[in-house]
DNA sequence: TTCTGATCGTCAAAGGTTTGACTATCTCGC
DNA sequence: GCGAGATAGTCAAACCTTTGACGATCAGAA
């Protein structure tokens, strides 16, 4: 095996030469299951990059922060748990953007009658306007990443994912149980 | 439209709802988009949760440490920018990562000669060891996702992952370029 | 009623990441 | 040669996230 100038590889390039490297090394390496994991993980990167730094940090908005808000919308007001799990980030996690997020008077936090213990997250009006804002120029792109793909390959692709996340190892896997 | 209980729906369940409130929210919204964002992104986010919590974290790894070792053990001793181009991370994000790993005997740190700004990269035997064992669990797991699709299916979504990977879109977010 | 265990939100600590600035160094045209 | 601009790695600042701990509160059994 020479030496081939592995610094000239892009991350694209790296991909098959590092699949031919481990099965090298590493026999019992499955390369079909060590592609999947690698593309996947390298186009979800690419992906929140994008609506990280072309959508949500030019309005203002952390990638987290927009997530707490894109709940709120959709599910409406909601105790902070519930948020948290909707969003897939910890309880703290919430809490600490939360703060900001009222700070700059896009959500209100407010005691829940019934339980003592928790707090009602609902949004405001701004909150309201900067999330519709925000998702329309996040769903702009999406569709400029999903118009490289036949409308049958779009609906094959989501089959799989979401056959992918109810699956056992998804279960198994149990993010922020 | 009645106001369900948005509150006992999970993660997986909220996609439908979302997608459904989203549409009549905003008009404009592609819902085949949305789905493809929302799925893929949450199973990267699994998969990289389930990694990092089984495979990485128990070894004392963390998942951008494990990215620099996998990177300098499959493309042989790299000079520091590359291995944060390979690795899809900052040149700061390398320099404090290697840090630790310097620190910890898994990796060196030598001037290259032809120019005296650049740090060439090389894992120690330690490092060597680390990586190896840690990637054979790492594809243990991703055997035990790639498992729930059949071999044609996993087949046809690494093609399509792909695909999008090499987009217009994916070409116009240039990652940390 | 009272006690035990579970749950809620928050905080502090630790760690990771990016951006932007900075120094040192290289490259290329003159 | 030499000087302007580009590049390498590092540092500091800011921010986000997780874990673990905590006080407050709730729920259910004896």
């Amino acid at each position: 095996m020479t030496d081939r100038p592995a610094e000239d590889l892009d991350y694209l390039s790296f991909v098959d030469y590092a699949i031919g490297k481990a099965k090298a090394e590493l026999p019992d390496t499955d390369p079909v299951a060590m592609r999947l994991g690698l593309t996947l993980h390298r186009l979800a990167g690419a992906l929140v990059y994008d609506w990280e730094s072309t959508v949500h940090r030019p309005r203002g908005l952390s990638w987290g922060g927009f997530r707490v808000l894109f709940v709120l919308w959709l599910a409406g007001p909601l105790e902070s748990r519930h948020a948290a799990r909707l969003a897939g980030m910890s309880r703290a996690a919430v809490s600490a953007l939360v703060k900001t997020l009222e700070r700059d008077g896009l959500v209100t936090r407010t005691q829940v009658p019934e339980d003592r213990r928790a707090v009602r997250l609902a949004l405001t009006e701004a909150g309201h306007d900067a999330v519709t804002d925000a998702y329309q120029a996040h769903n702009t792109r999406e569709q400029a990443w999903a118009a490289s793909l036949t409308a049958s390959e779009q609906t094959v692709l989501i089959g799989l994912l979401e056959k992918l996340t109810t699956s056992p190892a998804a279960a198994a896997a149990q993010r922020l149980a």
